[in-house]
DNA sequence: GCGAGTCATATTGTCGACAATTTATAATTA
DNA sequence: TAATTATAAATTGTCGACAATATGACTCGC
């Protein structure tokens, strides 16, 4: 573990790259209103870069799916609506049942230690009603499995997935103010990790969704 | 179904686009070593486009997968390994899986008789002993069942993901000369797709991507 | 007053040029 | 000669300007 304060990657060193971390950043936080159309000139002089860069990182988060390109029409910031939650919680659910596999014969002490250390950092978030801390350190927690999962092409599915869990968080938590201690902790996945059920494990991780995705919905009910 | 000849999807109108399709046809079709590096300025004049559209095109096809970005020294073809392709495989089942679960309950006379049609054409290309076209009838089959599950997160998963399936599988035609025959036919999903049991199903499937990995990688056994 | 057509404006798509960085080549020294 | 540094060439990153398209205002005819 190289940093502990923050989920702070080595900025790339490429003004594109740069420009990309912090428009998604920008998005995620909701500083940018869901369906608001994304002015290349005024967005490029406003963070002092020329367009073409500036088209460059925003045709990554189109990749993404934290914005929509219509040609000659404009880029929008997407709309992340009920049915798209969904579609996302199901393809995480997938995500993670390969991960939970590849990760299955790795358990051992000192990665069982990573992951109750990492479960209390999220329980200490959740007790603190830090919604935001909550929903970082959850996240955070689950990409140390795909990490160690080892499957690189399966971390980078991840990798593009987060983005919009973080947005939607974000997009309600802006919105209504609330939406706060909703994460739920790992408990149970640890203690299944301390078994030898994989199946029951997987099957949590259903649970574990559905949950997530209910408890989202119901949240954002607006 | 619009077009039966090939699988032509109408060309973008925007030249990124129209040369984002270009480009990774070349890569697909193997007209582009693995490994070799792709200079901008020479492809650019030989396409005769600008250097900032290609590169946005190139951008896309590094999020694919199929090029490799290194900042200020260069953007590669890839070069996919075993492991690769071993990773592209397993996460192909996971999502397939998920397609599946989506389909089972649209399964109906009219799905059913498509099915049986599109792998009608792939067995005919098995036995014109016709690769390309068996890979391609075999993704196009697949790449419908995605479509039909109405999933659309899961879709452009799979959209992403095939182009690296027929990037390997040209990349070995070419340079081995073999790999013919190799697609299986689909008779055993069409059989379980009239029955009722889901497992079945999602237990053959896994079978089929395993006999598939295994039998690509045997055929690339250099 | 309303719709079709025309024109001006704003915005995006594309291009060529310059700056920053790397890579290749030559000169230098131990 | 081999390693190292300095220099030149090639390549990528970034920028500002022009072209193509869409959007909105305006006119005209009914």
């Amino acid at each position: 573990m190289k940093n502990d304060t923050a989920d702070a990657k080595p900025p790339s060193d490429t003004l594109k790259d740069r420009t990309l971390d912090t428009l998604q950043q920008m998005i995620v936080m909701g500083d940018m209103a869901p369906g608001s159309k994304v002015l290349e000139t005024s967005v490029a002089t406003s963070l002092g870069i020329s367009r073409a860069t500036l088209r460059e990182a925003m045709n990554r988060l189109v990749e993404v799916g934290l914005l929509v390109n219509l040609p000659f029409r404009g880029t929008y910031v997407r709309k992340l609506d009920r049915v798209d939650l969904t579609e996302i919680y199901s393809l995480r659910a997938g995500l993670e049942k390969i991960a939970f596999q590849m990760c299955w014969d790795k358990r051992n002490l000192v990665n069982l230690a990573e992951l109750e250390f990492r479960n209390e950092v999220l329980c200490d978030k959740i007790s603190e009603n830090d919604p935001y801390g909550a929903i970082s350190s959850e996240l955070h927690l689950h990409s140390w499995c795909y990490e160690l999962s080892g499957h690189g092409l399966l971390l980078q599915s991840w990798e593009r997935l987060k983005p919009n869990l973080q947005f939607y968080f974000a997009m309600h938590q802006k919105a209504h103010g609330r939406g706060g201690p909703l994460r739920q902790s790992h408990d149970d996945y640890i203690r299944l990790a301390k078994g030898d059920d994989l199946e029951a494990m997987l099957a949590h991780l259903d649970d574990h969704m559905r949950q997530g995705l209910a408890k989202t919905l119901e949240m954002t009910d607006w």
